[in-house]
DNA sequence: ACCACAAGCGGATAAGCCATCCGATTGTGC
DNA sequence: GCACAATCGGATGGCTTATCCGCTTGTGGT
């Protein structure tokens, strides 16, 4: 599966269409592979060629703050303190997934969905597993929490960010305030009954 | 706004719409009110003239579940164990939301921007506030949980059910589990720190 | 420097969905 | 039984999405 090399004009051609698809991510307009060829100045079958859905093309979009990301999570995995290790690691994904409308959907998807970026979604995936393994194993998290559900939670938190519709300022305020409120548990008295 | 009594014909039409969107809901089709028009064996025109989008359809569709939600709700404030009670109403309201595909939507809408079921919501969100409001009082809850992050916080664990794609059989037992994590917290040693 | 070939380009165009409008129909009050 | 008004229903136009294929352009060989 070795990418063909890709032609000059190609490569800054994929450049700029994913450079005006992030654009329009950030301000919020959905992804029409249509509009976006007329924005890049390119033939809609341009566009079509190197993207062949809206999804491959939010990837593309996606795919550097998910690798730094992944950069990050590895580099958690070096601190000592398991709990502290993943609280970090979960803190920055739904930043992550708050700050930059293009991780949330990629997220979301199935892993095997989305072809391109499953070598990267893997490698996140696995240290996200390694985290949350090391801090069970340290008896930090409930016991039932299964890698699997990392995911899901943590696009539960972004989404229900959307519902409570925060100011975009107040969007990160909002998310850090519902992962304290996973990580720590909506009840007060814990060990109360 | 004494809605007009409505002539029989169309209380009946009304009645066939709904009922064919219901079933369309629960086989995990969106709705589309051309399809419902055609499976109901209705013009286009008349669906349109009872439901102006979708979102009106699938409001009318959940309509039931919420009010006995509401009821539930209701009458979880009769328990004298304020914490039991808002945990009971909660528990719910996710199971609802999972096991009912109408019903997720709709309550992820913004209260204005559904204007049939406005009263309803409202008065679901009233119980849900009062019950937030006594166990905060009883200090069963952290402190900076507000009435209007109950939403969110229960679509999000809609939303992460999801995502996590368990069996249809599975959403229930998901829910409950990502629920009692919400609730409990994720981390095992709450006040280690 | 030139040529030939393949890779890439791009817009015209087909397919499908959504929503509206208005002539025909049917129920209801007198 | 009649007239009016409310309701019905499908034909229709606008819009979005995606494909196809003739034309252009970069690249590697001579």
């Amino acid at each position: 599966m070795t990418t063909t090399p890709l032609r000059k004009d190609a490569a800054r051609n994929w450049e700029r269409i994913v450079a005006v698809a992030r654009e329009l991510v950030d301000q919020g307009t959905p992804l029409q592979l249509n509009d976006v060829a007329r924005r890049a100045g390119l033939g809609v079958g341009t566009v079509y060629r190197h993207f062949a859905t809206p999804e491959a093309l939010l990837e593309a979009v996606a795919t550097p703050c998910l690798e730094a990301l992944a950069a990050h999570g590895r580099q958690a995995l070096a601190d000592t303190d398991a709990w502290r290790a993943l609280e970090s690691f979960l803190t920055r994904t739904v930043e992550a997934q708050v700050t930059d409308a293009s991780v949330a959907p990629v997220a979301a998807a199935s892993v095997d969905a989305l072809p391109r970026t499953t070598e990267l979604k893997e490698s996140l995936w696995c240290t996200g597993t390694a985290l949350l393994d090391r801090a069970r194993a340290a008896g930090a998290v409930r016991p039932d929490l299964a890698a699997a559900d990392l995911v899901p939670l943590m696009c539960g938190i972004a989404y229900a960010v959307d519902v409570h519709g925060s100011a975009p300022a107040d969007r990160i305020d909002t998310a850090h305030r519902y992962l304290a409120a996973l990580l720590g548990g909506l009840r007060a008295t814990p060990t109360t009954v």
